[in-house]
DNA sequence: GTTGCGCAGATTTTT
DNA sequence: TCTGCGCAAC
């Protein structure tokens, strides 16, 4: 096999295969491309068996791209080869041994969503008030011990110590696993230390899979959280054979139990392990590697990598300082037009920001240029209404112990079993220990026995009807019939179907046609898989939320900083760059180590730039109902001056940009004066010196020329006509202040 | 069951 | 300012 496409570090990378390696991969140093290669190795020289190697990531897009470029570079079948993600690979895992834990192998995956309702009822139950103590909360709580690896019955380390400190809580944690085990249900974080549990508890079917993968790679590595660590270190125990890919600088998602420790500690795990770093860059200009590598050079939690590129020097960042937010997105909207003029294409141009609220600004003043765009991770597919309507029918019929599922349905479309009825029958479940459903067949079989809840005529017969339907379609399940043709027949005899046709408003419509893409989907799926079933279709809904996308259309991306991961841009606009949005007030209130994640964040989102970058900040943004000064944020500071110019933007002249922002203040000094208002008075002084500024003849970024220094730029701008003073930073690093009045200054 | 009011809260969201 | 919710009233 020819590795000569490599450079030398990539070829270490693909060579070492045998023993613990650690490849730390700076952004955009052609990470999948040395693990595709590393596997292909794997295969074609090592005649290793597709079976024995087992790749996983954290996300489907990573495991997607892999699996595609392997596809066709290897001649070998890739058939058994094993790259997926985490929580499938866990999935299939519990499905074939679920026995063991007392699942049975159709078990429902529940999603945040769902955890989230079944922890309310819990609270219910238990006549706690949500606002004194929030499900969000709980979940966050249980997720946590999760992430932590711990299911019940684990011996407790010091880290989950610390949570059952919290008595209550952890209760409530000990019921919802009972309530989902009831259910046949496992969430997210369940799925993995289902596997860990599973391990623990069978050493004879760990040691199969311990066996069984001589090869495991993992990607993605900074995403992973201590549970994953722990499946990961038990599953290539045998043969020692890890190989983690990942890159410290761009985790991201602490917050949902990455752990950097799985970084920093993996030498003292295995104190064998190679260290190999991929530092050279082929992605972007040198101009926006250098800015990029000093700004996360900031940071103490990393490794530390130098990344470096043979690119050009290319284009400087752009700094753009807008008025406020309108013109930041008019700003944005004009100079996408700039590049379609030059003959740049949409799909070249993406848009970043923050959070996602500030996808609208852009949007409009994209529409307003007539510019298609996709908006990445907006509303969620299966997330709507109907869809989850219809994904509840098809669970209840693939496991019917999903008691969940079928209290969102039992009155989907209204067939008269109000909440009485129902609180009727949950009851009477809990009393004879079956599921909802199950209760529910009882009385179809034998209504007499059931004559104590006296259930109305119109409610039994609902019962009956919907028991029969579901029935009907578990019968074609193990006939082998196509999802599809279940899911149309649980559409139409449901009545689901028939209410929205008669539903004439434009909501009924746009329900309908969701329902009709529900349907592409399963097609798709369908075609997609050698043995399609509901249960595998469901799995992969739940556990890939990715709606397949129209695919070659020219359109602009607009996406957060955090979908922008893994993603390249010839042309990447970084929006809202300022104190309080990004780095984000919460981390600014948490503390360094919330703020080192939002440089990591930062240094994601200036990477994904290939040829040019521009980073903008509005001077005063509407937010909250209120305008907001939030000032330029501290990583633009971060940025060495050599890297960007500054630019001012506005609509409109300088002299009614300028007018317009006396106003502002002086609207503001009429209004009335709480105590938040002191923050607010010191920041709108600032703003108006940086207007004034920007009123000079030396704004702040313009290049100059000193008789006696030579070139440089100017930092600072302060006082006006007579008065103004520029501070200017020399080529050669040094900084002077000059009146402007008496200094030999040209603009260059 | 649906509609409407009042109130709190308002990062990120690979699975 | 906008949204999403829980709860009360039709």
């Amino acid at each position: 096999m020819n590795l000569d496409f490599l450079n030398e570090s990539q070829r270490q990378a693909v060579l070492m295969t045998d023993g613990p390696v650690m490849i730390l991969a700076g952004a955009g140093s052609g990470k999948t491309r040395t693990l595709v290669a590393r596997i292909q190795y794997l295969l074609e020289e090592k005649r290793v068996s597709p079976y024995q190697i087992l790749a996983v990531t954290f996300s489907n897009k990573a495991a997607r791209e892999m699996r595609e470029r392997l596809a066709v570079n290897t001649s070998v079948n890739v058939g058994t080869l094993q790259v997926t993600t985490f929580h499938a690979f866990c999935a299939k895992v519990l499905r074939m041994e679920a026995t063991y834990l007392g699942l049975s192998k159709n078990f429902t995956i529940y999603d945040d969503g769902e955890s989230q309702s079944i922890i309310k009822a819990i609270l219910t139950k238990r006549g706690i008030n949500q606002k004194e103590l929030s499900p969000y909360t709980v979940a966050a709580f249980i997720d946590g011990l999760k992430n932590l690896g711990y299911y019940m019955g684990l011996a407790r380390n010091a880290d989950v110590e610390k949570y059952a400190e919290d008595k209550r809580l952890f209760d409530i944690f000990m019921e919802y696993e009972a309530e989902l085990h009831r259910s046949n249900a496992v969430d997210f974080g369940g799925l993995i230390t289902g596997v860990l549990n599973l391990f623990r508890s069978y050493p004879e079917v760990l040691q199969k899979y311990q066996q069984k993968f001589k090869y495991v790679l993992v990607d993605e590595y900074q995403d992973t959280n201590r549970a994953q660590f722990d499946l990961i270190l038990q599953l290539s125990q045998t043969h020692r054979n890890l190989c983690v890919v990942g890159d410290e600088d761009q985790s991201i998602y602490s917050w949902r139990g990455a752990d950097i420790r799985n970084i920093l500690d993996y030498e003292s795990v295995f104190p064998e392990a190679k260290l190999i770093k991929l530092e050279q860059n082929y992605r972007s200009s040198k101009k926006i590697i250098e800015a990029a590598s000093e700004v996360i050079s900031r940071n103490l939690a990393r490794k530390g990598k130098q990344m470096w590129t043979d690119n050009d020097e290319g284009e400087e960042i752009r700094i753009v300082e807008c008025r406020d937010d309108k013109a930041e997105a008019d700003f944005v909207g004009q100079q996408i037009r700039h590049l379609v003029q030059e003959g740049v294409s949409l799909k070249d141009i993406a848009v970043f920001y923050r959070n996602n609220a500030h996808s609208r600004t852009i949007e409009d003043a994209l529409r307003k240029e007539k510019f298609p765009y996709r908006v990445v991770a907006g509303i969620k597919f299966y997330d709507r209404k109907e869809i989850k309507d219809m994904i509840s029918y098809m669970r209840v019929v693939v496991n019917k112990k999903d008691s969940l599922a079928l209290t969102r349905i039992i009155n989907t479309p209204a067939r008269g079993v109000g909440a009485t009825s129902l609180r009727k029958l949950e009851d009477e479940a809990v009393r004879l220990q079956l599921s909802l459903f199950e209760l529910l067949e009882k009385i179809v079989e034998s209504p007499a026995e059931f004559k104590h809840l006296s259930l109305s005529g119109k409610v039994q017969s609902a019962v009956y009807q919907l028991v029969h339907l579901i029935q009907e379609v578990q019968v074609l399940e193990t006939q082998n019939h196509s999802p599809s043709f279940s899911y149309e027949k649980l559409l139409n005899e449901s009545g689901y179907y028939e209410v929205l046709r008669a539903d004439k408003s434009y909501e009924g419509a746009a329900r309908l046609e969701n329902l009709e893409e529900l349907m592409s989907a399963i097609k798709q799926f369908e075609d997609s898989e050698n043995e399609p079933n509901m249960v595998k279709f469901l799995e992969t809904i739940t556990l890939d939320t990715t709606v397949s996308e129209d695919g070659s259309t020219d359109q602009v991306s607009l996406m957060t900083v955090h979908g922008s991961k893994g993603l390249e841009y010839p042309y990447v606009f970084l929006i809202g760059i300022e104190e309080n949005i990004f780095p984000s007030y919460k981390s600014l209130e948490v503390g360094p180590v919330a703020l080192e994640e939002e440089r990591r964040l930062f240094y994601v989102a200036m990477t994904r730039a290939m040829k040019q970058l521009t980073i903008t900040f509005a001077q005063s943004r509407l937010l909250w109902g209120s305008i907001k000064f939030n000032g330029p944020s501290q990583f633009l500071h971060e940025i060495p001056a050599q890297y960007y110019r500054w630019d001012f933007f506005q609509t409109g002249s300088k002299k009614a940009q300028f007018d317009n922002y006396s106003q502002s203040y002086d609207d503001w000094d009429q209004s009335n004066h709480s105590s938040d208002d002191q923050v607010f008075y010191k920041e709108k002084v600032y703003q108006t010196k940086k207007a004034v500024a920007n009123l000079s003849n030396y704004p702040s970024g313009s290049k100059i020329v000193h008789a006696l220094y030579g070139e440089g730029t100017v930092l600072d701008t302060e006082g006006l006509g007579q008065d103004e003073k520029v501070t200017i930073l020399f080529r050669d690093g040094v900084r002077k202040k000059f009146m402007v009045k008496f200094a030999p200054l040209q603009k260059a």
